[in-house]
DNA sequence: CTTTTATTTCATAAAATTGTCATAATTAGC
DNA sequence: GCTAATTATGACAATTTTATGAAATAAAAG
């Protein structure tokens, strides 16, 4: 499973030019060529990452930046600007907005690479296909499968994204209804309280090595998956 | 979650212009055309700043500010006041009722943003979800857990509530019923004296390094949370 | 179409939180 | 030191929230 990018640019050929080096390098592109196409791109499954050109017709880039910055569920995918030479008061925008880099036109696909490279490991520093380890407790993405201290764990589908998601976002509540959007994807109709069930189920599964610590809830609030 | 702002203004293009603006920059914007509709707005949630025309038909703008400054939950959001050009009268006028900033029409959203950014950050230094650590009590928004050197600590989520709204609003005295209103939320019932329950265990969960001391009893007025 | 597996819902049990009260302790003024 | 006012504290019953097991549905595999 390889990462997402969505181009957000308006002259063709620089489109299909970014395409092809992303394509070229592994990930899977999408593309829009304005602010309307942008935002129905906006939506699961969601881009990993989008690169944006600043200087769409209309100054939408910069609103296409807000926009999703506005949305709960867009609001943490990395932005990289694409600026124009010189134009120094956009980057300042830009990153005041919250993009997370540039690159400035013309660029080297090989600097592209290395930026997009950078901010995707700084935004999620586990990379998707790599094996993510808390205290012992392993997932890998790759064989799809559960460990701790070399023995398997056996749980379903749903769980084994449960966890995922708890692994590649420790340290942070979620409620229900935020665990049902990210786990389950949104507009899934769905009671809050399933999401007990499918903790529980969780817990049990990771319990066999005592990890279903790890697995917290915050009354009131939802679950947390922490170390502390 | 995002910072709320209440506008006031009469004029319909206007008024959506404000709205449209606020909510690039990623602010959440409730709208009132009147002083009806406005003092309808002024309940919970509590706007965190209203932007006020000072020159609604009939001097209405005016009352509005007076009628916050009347009441206790309203008193302390702050307001900036939106007046004609050369209107110096209104805007010593309007800096005398309570009005914490001014902008001149017309002006430009980025004159709006930066003096609006400026006075949210005067008012409530705190970001709203950045961790609060005062003298080695930690309080983190996000993964919603407090601690002290390192060790988490167990609360209630009143508890968590009481002490996340006095480290936000540290040296300043608490009646109970302010605290009521702030942490409880407006129109519930509860007894005066629950309020001492709360302190009790908040103390308690926070005293196991000593951080108890922060919640003084100021006896005849209420609680204050100070790190004197 | 049947069997198996996974998912959701529901009912109930268990646990934690909450508001109130009664009583103890503290404080301030005399 | 004494009294009155105010706050602290412990206990408890009611309520709310979460955990859990089991049954009903749905989906996938044979």
């Amino acid at each position: 499973m390889s990462r997402r990018i969505l181009i957000v640019e308006d002259e063709a050929p620089i489109r299909d030019m970014l395409c092809f080096v992303l394509e070229q390098n592994g990930y899977q592109a999408s593309v829009a060529g304005d602010f309307e196409a942008a935002i129905n791109q906006l939506v699961e499954p969601y881009p990993d990452l989008v690169l944006l050109d600043w200087m769409l017709p209309g100054g939408s880039g910069i609103q296409i930046a807000k926009k999703m910055k506005q949305h709960e569920l867009t609001r943490n995918i990395p932005i990289i600007m694409i600026t124009a030479r010189g134009e120094e008061e956009d980057k300042v925008r830009g990153l005041e907005v919250g993009a997370d880099d540039y690159v400035t036109k013309p660029f080297s696909p090989k600097e592209l690479m290395a930026r997009i490279k950078a901010v995707i490991r700084r935004v999620a520093p586990t990379s998707l296909d790599e094996v993510i380890d808390i205290q012992g407790l392993k997932l890998d993405p790759v064989s799809h499968r559960v460990t701790a201290s070399e023995n398997p764990l056996d749980m379903g589908p749903t769980e084994f994204r449960l966890l995922h998601f708890f692994m590649t976002h420790p340290e942070r509540v979620y409620s229900r209804e935020q665990l049902l959007d990210h786990v389950w994807g949104t507009n899934v109709y769905v009671e809050d309280r399933t999401v007990d069930v499918h903790i529980r189920r969780l817990r049990k599964a990771i319990s066999v090595a005592g990890h279903d610590r790890l697995v917290q809830t915050v009354r009131g609030s939802g679950y947390r998956f922490s170390v502390k």
